[in-house]
DNA sequence: CCTCCAATAT
DNA sequence: AATATTGGAG
């Protein structure tokens, strides 16, 4: 399938097991701030009132036997090329900030006991797995056109478009152009404007009535004021600078039991996995310093992040014992 | 033609 | 329910 993953375009070469060690050091709190191992964390109270059996206490050699069987099961044979592949993910996930892991796992419909194991090994043989070429893929292409999923990031972008263009600009390849993300077409744009043409003239209608349990998305977001006003806003483009556009990033799909297998994007469109091939011949040609990964990378960063934190965590528990 | 938009399809 | 596609109107 398409390309691997280009992840070491964005790696921080050499030291950065290191730098991210440091840098995590710099963030925890001083070893006086700590709680000492023999205090519980949740008081006694609290536990009973929540049925919280409380843990016994632990000592040090507890500690260290949970933190090297920890690090034992990440660094294990099994995976060990894909802790590599962790760490690269991790870094590029600290460049790229919040956005993409925390959405990206709020839009996937993540299966909660979804085991890491599994994750893993799809991980893996979405490495090098197969080797279709983009080639074969090219023929399916030309045919159908990506199913863009509207995440909170780019619908708050396009009402903060819509809300500063007038009602009589707020038009489809306006706001296209305005949002300013690539990719994006004018009859994504289209379709969103017309469902939320809807919704505002719906919550309108019934202004005084609680809102309605539905509209997820709209509701997360303030209407756009000049939809009903006229006249958009001249000071927007000082006060709300457009974002760089962003590259198209496509990673390829990796067969997934679930059934499902989204790409994140700036702005976090997301693709439906029946859509990848289409999007990524589409948007080849763009690809020039892009790099890809699916939600499900994003999200195995994410574990390691929080490891690595726990990690941290209990470092200093050490240094304090 | 191109764009918008409402209706309709998936 | 969300998004894409269609087809008429301007």
């Amino acid at each position: 399938m398409g390309k691997e993953v280009r992840i070491n375009d964005y790696e921080v070469s050499g030291e950065d097991d290191d730098g991210r060690a440091t840098e995590w050091e710099a963030g925890l709190p001083n070893v006086d701030d700590l709680p000492p191992l023999s205090q519980f964390l949740i008081s006694p109270e609290l536990a009973s009132a929540f049925n919280i059996t409380p843990e016994p206490h632990r000592n040090m050699i507890d500690v260290t036997r949970a933190s090297h069987k920890t690090l034992s099961t990440l660094r294990g044979q099994p995976n060990q090329h894909l802790v590599g592949k962790l760490n690269d993910f991790a870094s590029f996930s600290d460049d790229r900030g919040e956005e993409m892991v925390v959405e990206g796992e709020d839009a996937v419909d993540l299966t909660p006991d979804g085991s890491d194991s599994r994750k893993l090994r799809r991980v893996d043989s979405g490495g090098d797995g197969d080797g279709v070429g983009e080639e074969a893929d090219s023929s399916a292409c030309t045919s159908k056109r990506i199913r863009l999923v509207w995440t909170p990031q780019l619908h708050r972008r396009f009402v903060e478009v819509v809300t500063h263009l007038g009602v009589k600009n707020a038009v489809p390849k306006t706001i296209m152009q305005l949002m300013n993300v690539e990719g994006l077409t004018r009859e994504n744009v289209a379709s969103h404007l017309q469902k939320y043409r809807l919704y505002v003239k719906r919550i309108q209608g019934i202004s005084n009535e609680g809102p309605s349990p539905s509209d997820h998305l709209f509701a997360s977001t303030p209407v756009a004021k000049s939809l009903q006003d006229s006249g958009g806003n001249q000071n927007w483009h000082a006060r709300v600078p457009i974002p760089m556009q962003y590259q198209p990033q496509m990673v390829p799909p990796v067969p997934n039991s679930a059934g499902f297998e989204y790409h994140s994007h700036p702005y976090n469109m997301i693709m439906h996995p029946k859509d990848w091939c289409h999007n990524s011949c589409r948007l080849q040609n763009n690809l020039s310093n892009s790099c890809t990964f699916s939600v499900e990378y994003a999200l195995i960063s994410f574990s390691f992040i929080v490891t690595d934190a726990i990690h941290s965590v209990i470092h200093h528990y050490l240094l304090l014992e």
